[in-house]
RNA sequence: GCCGGGUUGGCUGAGCGGUUUAGGCGGCCGCCUGCAGAGCGGCUCUACGGGGGUUCGAAUCCCUCGCCCGGCUCCA
């Protein structure tokens, strides 16, 4: 394992800490996943998006992340939603996962180790649920199972909720539950009329019912992860109520520490204010693709430190995406210089620059990133290295100090996530006959038969495939 | 109301007591090019929410006011 010294806030301790693993090499990492009850918003993909950059850079750094984030396939919306659609629970929520994961693969976020999904871990949870029971601080209610807080002396540690202040809100009051205390949280809900038509139950000592939506997490983590994971990270809503009950009702089971590092990512804005679909200013992923590439959103999400709200507005989206023009802009000269003659053989200054540079804003790009995962300052050490590259490419290049120099540059933008599914060319076939015709547009250049020059790069463009004349000969992509 | 976070130029985003003060995007002007695209060079923008204070010196420390965001029962 590479050395380090990797910072991360931990919401628990409100401060930066020195990050170590319970079991090194591997690092324990959960994540909140979504409810998956309809197309998941620019606000979602967000948080999945920062916590596969977090991911990544632990692995880059040398571990093996167990890394699980669960799908949420039971719960009051999906049952309303499904049975509006006229549809079975599972054929809903089956429908809304695909969709969810489609959009992960688009960004580039890797799959989790495991994607749990609570249906699947119903039994577990009853378990967790009657040890909770036999333990004296859950009590059976009228309408469901609860959790007594008051048996948590520590309730309100994570997020520095007074529960004695909290003020009766309307909600709480107008609360139809019949807890004894309105702080108290559902651990299972026993079904409704309409659920049970609808076959949507599990049995259990309690009757037919369904479990919680905390309970879930708190159980898929201990069967998945272990009594105590390293890493647990979730929006910043999540916070409280959902993670505060986590804590009491794991800690209470298991007498261990429940998590290590909490990490809670920022929510994103739009306009400066709440994203919200009564607020009419709500925009979807899909509207994103229709103007802008995936991978210009991830720029977007990860150019803003996690732990700080992202702004999104049009112009900001345009803006990253001319950014990540120019850094895949320089992966193709790159590319069509090695492709080129060896006009320079030689190891001068202005190799000696290069790699210099390259390697010092590699080392500062490293030092950002372990510092609580700063991705925004990073960049800057990116760019830095992005402008030497292209400076070197202004004249001729020695191929062994410039593959090394591409080399890191890859490597950070893997890190990142970036260009992952860039385009490499077509096949043999293809390669030839777009060869040949550059090839036959070249004499017609010669000739200055432009017009028809002109003609073939617009057809070709109509085709798909963009070409671009340089001092070294036409290069050319495939547009997608 | 209570708790927590934030407030930097056209946008994004560094700086966390004192060297040109980032970097990227945008805009402008050159170079290159038949044109286009990309790239390079130069320039522009020179800001720190308002008001006090501490200090030789503050965007950076203190006070105060304003504004924004989040949480306060199931929303990433």
């Amino acid at each position: 394992m590479v050395e380090h010294h990797i910072q991360i806030y931990d919401t628990m301790t409100r401060r930066k800490r020195r990050f170590k693993p319970l079991n090194p090499p591997t690092v324990t990492m959960y994540v909140c996943g979504p409810t998956v009850y309809g197309d998941p918003h620019i606000g979602n993909l967000r948080t999945f998006t920062l916590g596969d950059l977090i991911r990544r850079w632990l692995e880059h750094r040398g571990y093996l992340v167990k890394y699980v984030m669960n799908i949420t396939d039971i719960e009051d919306k999906t049952i309303r939603d499904s049975g509006n659609a006229g549809k079975t629970l599972k054929e809903f929520t089956d429908y809304y996962t695909g969709v969810f994961f489609r959009g992960l693969d688009l960004l580039s976020v890797k799959r989790a180790t495991a994607h749990p999904r609570a249906t699947v871990y119903v039994p577990q949870m009853i378990e967790f649920i009657q040890t909770l029971m036999e333990m004296g601080v859950a009590y059976n209610a009228e309408d469901g199972v609860y959790f007594d807080i008051d048996k948590f002396p520590r309730y309100g540690e994570l997020s520095g909720v007074d529960i004695g202040k909290v003020e009766r809100t309307e909600r709480v009051a107008s609360d139809e539950y019949d807890k004894e205390d309105a702080q108290d949280f559902s651990l299972w809900k026993k079904a409704t009329p309409e659920e049970i038509e609808r076959g949507i139950y599990f049995e259990s000592p309690w009757g037919r019912g369904r479990p919680g939506w905390h309970i879930e997490c708190s159980v898929m983590s201990k069967e998945l992860l272990g009594d105590t994971v390293d890493i647990h990270a979730g929006g910043e809503d999540l916070a409280f109520p959902h993670h505060e009950n986590e804590v009491a009702q794991s800690e209470t089971v298991t007498g261990k520490k429940f998590v290590r590092f909490w990490l809670h990512m920022r929510h994103l804005m739009i306009d400066g204010g709440k994203m919200s679909k009564s607020l009419g200013n709500y925009v979807s992923f899909d509207d994103i693709l229709d103007k802008h590439t995936p991978d210009a959103l991830r720029y977007l999400y990860i150019a803003t430190h996690y732990r700080r709200p992202l702004n999104f507005t049009w112009g900001n989206m345009e803006n990253a995406q001319n950014t990540l023009n120019r850094l895949e802009n320089t992966l193709d000269l790159i590319e069509n210089t090695m492709k080129g003659p060896d006009d320079n053989m030689d190891y001068g200054e202005r190799e000696k620059k290069l790699l210099e540079t390259v390697r010092a804003e590699k080392r500062g790009f490293v030092e950002d990133m372990d510092d609580d995962f700063d991705a925004p300052d990073a960049l800057g050490h990116l760019h830095a290295i992005n402008g030497a590259v292209n400076e070197y490419l202004t004249e001729p290049a020695n191929k062994g100090v410039l593959r090394e120099a591409a080399d890191i540059y890859g490597e950070l933008l893997g890190v990142l996530g970036l260009f992952e599914k860039r385009s490499a060319g077509g096949d043999e076939a293809t390669e030839r006959l777009i060869a040949m015709i550059t090839d036959l547009r070249e004499e017609q250049r010669k000739e200055k038969n432009y017009a028809f020059a002109d003609l073939i790069r617009d057809r070709l463009a109509e085709a798909g495939v963009e070409i671009q004349d340089t001092a070294d000969g036409t290069t050319w992509k495939l547009k997608s």
